[in-house]
DNA sequence: GTCTATAGCTTGATAGAC
DNA sequence: GTCTATCAAGCTATAGAC
């Protein structure tokens, strides 16, 4: 099969992009359904039409969205994660250490990557809460750097239990995807003290928030729930 | 105006009801833009038509759906942080006895209050995360009682500076939300170690987790921001 | 590669019979 | 209160001109 030229300046593939780019922004707006083929078209100023050309139909288009970035993503973390575990000391990093090597590389993009990576990460803050495509699209693209994550968390934390790290995981994937939406809950509940666009004020504390309580899970005894459960709730 | 006649006997009354049950279902699965009117008509096993007569349109189907259980909710929230206030000693309530009162009416009614609970917070997940309902329904609905609850944080932790409170919170709702979605990716992640419909475990460990977050932010000095910004990201 | 034109459905909403 | 019938608009997808 011929390979795809993807010299950005080649007609084609530059129409190409501006159609993503396009289904970035609206994709994360409003979500799949709420977006047309029509809509993504006029917003590239591009025919409808070319949807298909370029992509086949709408659902891989969606799919092409979310795939763009990821591999780019990916590498950009591994390499983050790498670099925290080389510069550590011989007892490794801190757990604090390796949830900002885990969030920085996000929370960084979706600062200063441009507003695609902002649109981007809206988008995967809505998959990620979707009984629909949570799931399986999450999986699909971030299982194996979360893993990698995990492992590197294991050695910090010998004693912890492993559901308590993956449900440590679970509640910060909660947390840091909220922060992604950029909703503007936080602004409105605090009358303007914080801002959900804020992502330096997320960057400096959510390591913090999340490696205590990661810590304060590691040390439930392992049979903690075989214990007489209390009356109360 | 008339007052509405809300025994659920009453022919309509129960139509409407059933309307309000199948829209719920269906949009925590797919949103608001993935679901027809047809189709939650066809899952009523009732008339198109009627959405209009009852609610006007589907969007107001869908405010409807968001209000209905808004109510109930609140109170029952209310009742449970003034009772958790009323127990505790002259101290007042820790941080962990507030966020479990905070998170276990939810918790409770997704696991033991039947389906149309359990749909209706994954429908919360997925509206919390989304850019264009997120800050305004949300705000509508749970401000009040999220402040009060703020109120008594700041109560059991008075040295906290009010934006680390803000952020927390903050933290606090999106592992909140990401629990109620149930998509099965912590499933996948910990291969099967974990269970995302496993809300007990959830229970047992979120205010423990945000609990340790809330006490790790409490204790950053007001100003930490104001000192020299190391090089480092 | 891009566009026009259009096929073939489905959509939300409503008028009016019962 | 419920249903049938239907509307105008919008949808995805595609065939084929350029």
């Amino acid at each position: 099969m011929a390979t795809a030229d993807l010299r950005p300046n080649r007609r084609g593939e530059r129409t190409r992009q501006t159609l993503l780019d396009a289904a970035e922004k609206l994709f994360a707006e409003k979500g799949f359904y709420g977006v047309t083929v029509r809509a993504i078209a006029r917003e590239a100023d591009a025919d409808p039409a070319l949807v298909a050309y370029y992509f086949g139909g709408k659902r891989e288009l969606f799919d092409a969205v979310l795939l763009r970035r990821a591999e780019r993503l990916n590498q950009i973390r591994i390499e983050r994660l790498e670099a925290c575990e080389r510069e550590a000391g011989p007892e490794g990093p801190s757990v604090e250490d390796i949830i900002a090597a885990f969030t920085e590389p996000l929370l960084d993009r979706s600062e200063n990557g441009g507003p695609g990576w902002k649109s981007y990460f809206a988008l995967i803050g809505q998959i990620t809460n979707s009984p629909e495509w949570g799931a399986a699209v999450m999986s699909k693209y971030f299982d194996p750097i979360v893993l990698r994550f995990m492992e590197s968390l294991r050695r910090a934390l010998p004693d912890a239990p492993e559901e308590e790290l993956f449900w440590s995981y679970h509640f910060l994937s909660g947390a840091l995807v909220l922060t992604f939406a950029e909703t503007g809950r936080v602004d409105a509940l605090s009358k303007g003290l914080c801002r959900s666009t804020d992502l330096a004020a997320v960057h400096k504390r959510l390591p913090l928030f999340v490696g205590a309580g990661f810590r304060r899970l590691a040390a439930e005894r392992p049979n903690a729930d075989t214990q007489d459960p209390e009356a109360a709730e």
